[in-house]
DNA sequence: GACTGGCACTCACTTATGCGGAGTGCCAGC
DNA sequence: GCTGGCACTCCGCATAAGTGAGTGCCAGTC
């Protein structure tokens, strides 16, 4: 059944009253609020319609009505424009963010700006290893036998491991090995890497060899396996403030959080500059199943190193937490892109 | 007024039984739990003195005692005996550390096995720049006009920061360069390395003055300026587990938390092999004087390169939480030792 | 003098009961 | 198709009464 253009507007005005006001809302207060130029009887047919359809709900027979996830999905979808942010808001982002002064410092307070700005908890991956490509790769020697393997990737970011060699090794011959590395695997990609440093061993003289081969092994375990991507959080105290959104639920909710591998997965397969919403039950992880996420990619230009988000209660502003999400997004991209 | 071992008994009974059940505990309950031979009658008489002393008080008027912070500070100093940990604690501190790869993991597994030993938030300050000495410098050209600087502590941590140059360098200026840094800083404790870098601009050749001085400029960032400590928090889903303890503070407690600035002062003066604790009220920090803290410093042998530690309810298990850091913070300590 | 049993008292917590109000669903009328 | 009117539902709040754990105090005992 078609929704005519007046329940939509119900439809939205309810949405907006209830995360305004985190109380169910009623046919009188809505006339009264929006100019719907209608009686509080019609609405009443209307929003009957609307519940029958699973857009709202009563949380009990006499009470206003509440939006349900597939309300706030529609709303999402066709019901509401991105709101611009507003000047103030643009100037707390590059004041905030200008001062930036590595990499480290503008994930913090990337996701520091992300939660004050939303008022919601803000997570954002560190640019993610398997995206981005080998910078400069260096070797220090800590005593003859043992090496710290240094790889800069071009996002910024900086690895590093320990290496324990099964022979020694002096000054000349560490600057041979780190020359040859360099030469062999700057400037790829990450993924192509494994191939390389094989072939790498080949290419080395036979006394070191087994150096080399003890070498080879942490630079692969350092460039591919150690998928183990970083994440930075913040803003877990915004959701203390919606005590009343997450009755018991807030301890689930708080080790959800600290599970990166979980959060991770909400940055499974985000798309260059694409926000994407997901609203309560659509969520794949059982916990976060009382709330929504807005995410999307960043990195720079149209390349994607990365995913920041927040989440919030399923009542959240959402025209608002998009823009600012996305301002942010491409503001951090283009940050990474001058660098 | 002296307080006689009888008296001291049913305190720390009390304490044991509120931390236990979390319920005000009455003169009845504790002589059938503990086996004071003596009448409730006579238990209650105790109760008065202590309670008048400051040491327990009555949250309602005929309701059951509950220890304030004073009596927990008793309790603490005179009345526990630090309990040994289980072996199963030993070899869960093991099995959990041992897999560590680098420093950075080091710290990870660190606050999370803190979290899960000791049902708390745990606390793992990063081991501090300004307690180590400079192991390594490296510089890597990015471009012509920009480098890369990567400060490797004794303690495994690194640090890097762009450079932005006001010339141009080629390869073996740059060379040039890294074997003077590291001739005149490497090895030194990092509060020394000051005059050095001073001194740096009159060893280098006059083409490379510039150049050397927006180094040096970024060198006194990195080495001492840049304070800012790292910290790692993990557990905070703990908090809402005692929901009980922290009616409306919850929110607060968090925000404390999310300022790392507010958590090195935790660790302000955390002394050698030392456990400190911070009860209630003795806190500095406002927002967390509805908690205790308990902390130590760690590092290798008897240097302390950083603090960790726990928060919880001023109602929590203080011999097994004091043992747990302790055993943990030395188990750190030797591996740092180690590498 | 220290301990004990007894007893009256206090006060949070629970359950029962009542009431007001916001909001609904339905219907008859425009 | 919209509206005003009306009876109904049920939450939330307040008041009232009952229950019980726990106390403070006192007089009595060892």
């Amino acid at each position: 059944m078609a929704l005519d253009d007046r329940k939509l507007d119900v439809l939205r005005a309810i949405v907006e009253d209830y995360v305004a006001t985190q109380e169910p809302v009623g046919s009188k207060a809505l006339v009264e609020r929006h100019n719907l130029r209608v009686s509080p009887a019609t609405v009443r047919n209307d929003m009957a319609v609307l519940e029958e359809e699973g857009y709202i709900r009563q949380p009990h027979t006499s009470a206003g009505r509440v939006p349900t996830d597939r309300g706030y999905r529609l709303f999402v979808d066709r019901l509401s424009r991105v709101k611009p942010l507003s000047p103030a808001e643009r100037r707390a982002i590059e004041r905030f963010m200008d001062h930036a002064v590595d990499l480290d410092d503008v994930v913090h307070r990337t996701v520091r700006l992300l939660a004050q700005l939303t008022r919601q908890v803000a997570i954002v991956q560190y640019p993610s290893l398997s995206r981005s490509t080998v910078r400069h790769l260096e070797l220090v020697p800590l005593s003859t036998t043992r090496l710290m393997l240094v790889m800069i990737a071009d996002t910024g970011r900086v690895d590093q491991r320990l290496v324990d060699l099964p022979g020694t090794l002096d000054a000349d011959d560490v600057a041979d090995l780190r020359r040859l590395i360099n030469e062999k695997l700057a400037g790829c990609a990450l993924t192509d890497t494994p191939p390389l440093v094989e072939a790498l061993l080949d290419e080395v003289a036979p006394v070191h060899r087994p150096a080399m081969s003890a070498l080879s092994t942490v630079l692969l375990e350092t460039l591919v396996e150690r998928k183990e991507e970083r994440i930075a959080l913040a803003g877990t105290a915004n959701l203390a403030r919606g005590l009343l959104d997450f009755q018991g639920t807030l301890r689930p909710i708080l080790e959800a959080l600290e599970e990166e591998v979980v959060l991770l997965k909400l940055f499974g397969e985000v798309e260059p500059s694409m926000t994407r919403v997901l609203i309560g039950d659509e969520n794949e992880i059982e916990d976060l199943r009382t709330t929504s996420v807005v995410s999307t990619g960043y990195g720079p230009g149209t390349i994607v190193v990365g995913g920041m988000g927040v989440l919030g209660p399923t009542r959240m502003d959402y025209p608002g937490t998009i823009a600012t999400v996305r301002a942010v997004a491409r503001y951090v991209g283009d940050l990474l892109a001058q660098s």
